[in-house]
DNA sequence: ATGAAAGCGCTAACAC
DNA sequence: GTGTTAGCGCTTTCAT
């Protein structure tokens, strides 16, 4: 590795000093240099492949515009990394570098990773949840400009983004009463989580909303992931009063339905329509149907954390603002090929 | 944010000079200190609650404790975040910090993220594939300590760590043979990579070392993705002479042939066995009965790679040896449910 | 319009 | 044992 040109090479090489140089590297606005002196600076800095040292600048600057992120596990999680990349695109166009560390879920090691960050002197910290919950951030972040990534935290303290469950499930179930379903289960999660909170108020209100009564033997509790829902499905399409149709807690789930329904000889969707949640491709687009289901905003979300972050950085005040926002932001419904009418009552 | 504290402050309020702080800080091997003066500094400091400013140290030192790690889309795929955990333990163990960049795919963007990095000082770089393949890393790698990770370059200039695909195929296949299997089907992605030309060796070589003939019209080529395996299965499992058993690309393949095999009505594993690559959980483990399958070694090779990438940085020479390691590293197989021996012949 | 010099926080010769 | 000092690469008053 060669050493890297640094302003005083283009300095020599240009004959001024370096003080000029960097006044027409950084564009200084109140410094006004000669248009020659510019050019032959400028040509000096690409004749030496100049590129600023980035840690020098934030060293002098107190400022690295590096912006760290924080997850628990939101990097082994596959359907996440929507959000990485929206938050990555945002820290890019503004010349800032995203800078990931996961703890792997051990909350021990979450304070030490923060405390490396702000050695590095990131700019701000953001906190991602690998899903909508409460979460319990290591403190350093209330000393920090920081926001929380699909979570919340008890108090309200830091600004946070999170998907709006509510509004996800309220456009599943429009979606199935709008195709003439009145008689739709609900399999939810049994995890004491938002996400669960959350739809399961959405699929409440949107029946009501419809004039249809909520049937509770209708909703069902489990942990759902595709073996339990697969065996509980089971059970449901045995009865024969079972619901026209299926909405689920989550993609995982759904398939457990469709590999139930497949067993016992009914048609997704004409004797049955699923709805998922997640828009999680490998099965949303791998199954036979191809699955409806609602998307998590990850991407967006993403990119509000690093906006919303930046902005209070560049603002002046390097900490976290006295009313931070909480923003919701849709999910949108996704639809593909697993609702259609009844086909009786 | 409070103004950090510096060395400044430890030295002041332990009556020393900054000199004797570092060379307690820093343990500096050549220089004794006075016991009680290094309590005293220690204490100073535990009291400031004082961490080193990495930006500093970094420019005084040259070195940044850091690694960059590029990647085309391995952010985005769910069966690749091990690397990263597997990369982020190792460089954890050594106090070094991993920065994540992703160009999304796109080519033009990773020069640009390359030079990022080398402008915050990294130590050294990773440029890890979403798959094993032929990569074509930014040039700016050759110039800079750096390990290509699931990926080879052309020319071998580069260190590189990749999964030994041959041997896995190998696995799936000595596994099948030894349940008494003789027709074994292979289904194989057609996209040209180093996955298919390896698995189809290993394919090829079982069936020879076990003095089984390779029998042409039983390997199949395709997109490998559910759907198109679906399809392509259905029509194998309709000939009343067809193989025992189906070795199938990746995860999803195998998915593929398990609706294909429900379908048409064939039990797994009594009617058909089948064993897959990749050992993609959300599939492998999800399906009944779940799959047997060979996994990749993705939290080894990301281990590895900067665990090599350490040595070379720490040896001194700051640039790519002249003669880097190749190394491919053992896909174990993972048994599960979906082999058994045949039925008939 | 340009330059000298201070200083961001730290380490490492080199004194004493 | 401990302190003085130079300097890593950069920006920014303040002079000129």
């Amino acid at each position: 590795m060669h050493r890297r040109s640094t302003i005083r090479d283009i300095a020599e090489l240009s004959g001024v000093s370096i003080t000029t140089v960097s006044h027409v590297l950084t564009d200084s606005p109140g410094k006004r240099v000669a248009p020659d002196t510019r050019a032959r600076v400028r040509s000096a800095a690409e004749q030496l492949n100049y590129t600023p040292n980035r840690l020098a600048q934030g060293l002098r600057l107190q400022r690295s515009k590096t912006i760290g992120v924080i997850s628990d596990l939101v990097l082994t999680t596959p359907y996440a990394t929507e959000m990485i990349l929206g938050a990555q695109d945002a820290a890019a166009a503004a010349d800032y570098l995203l800078v990931l560390v996961s703890s792997g879920g051990e909350v021990a090691l979450e304070s030490r990773e923060a405390r490396a960050l702000m050695d590095r002197r990131v700019d701000g910290l953001v906190y991602a949840s690998m899903y909508h919950r409460i979460v319990e951030p290591p403190k350093e972040l209330l000393v920090y400009p920081a926001v929380l990534l699909d979570g919340r935290s008890a108090d309200g303290s830091i600004a946070s983004v999170v998907p709006d469950e509510v509004g996800g499930a309220r456009a599943a179930m429009a979606e199935l009463i709008s195709h003439g379903h009145r008689r739709i289960g609900w399999i939810c999660d049994s995890h004491d989580v938002l996400a669960s909170h959350g739809r399961t108020t959405g699929y409440r209100s949107a029946l009501t909303d419809a004039g249809i009564p909520v049937d509770e033997s209708l909703v069902y509790r489990l942990e759902a992931d595709t073996q339990n829902t697969y065996a509980l499905a089971r059970r449901i399409l045995a009865d024969p009063h079972r619901p026209t149709a299926l909405f689920c807690f989550n993609d995982r789930a759904a398939m457990g339905v469709y590999f139930a329904a497949h067993d016992v000889g009914l048609s997704i969707p004409r004797d049955l329509s699923v709805v998922g949640f997640d828009d999680q491709r490998l099965i949303s687009t791998g199954v036979r149907p191809e699955l409806t289901t609602v998307a998590l905003p990850h991407y967006d979300m993403g990119h509000w954390a690093i906006t919303h972050l930046l902005t209070v950085v560049d603002s002046g005040d390097r900490r976290a603002a006295a009313d931070p926002p909480h923003v919701t932001l849709p999910c949108p419904l996704i639809r593909r090929e697993s609702v259609s009418s009844p086909s009786r009552d």
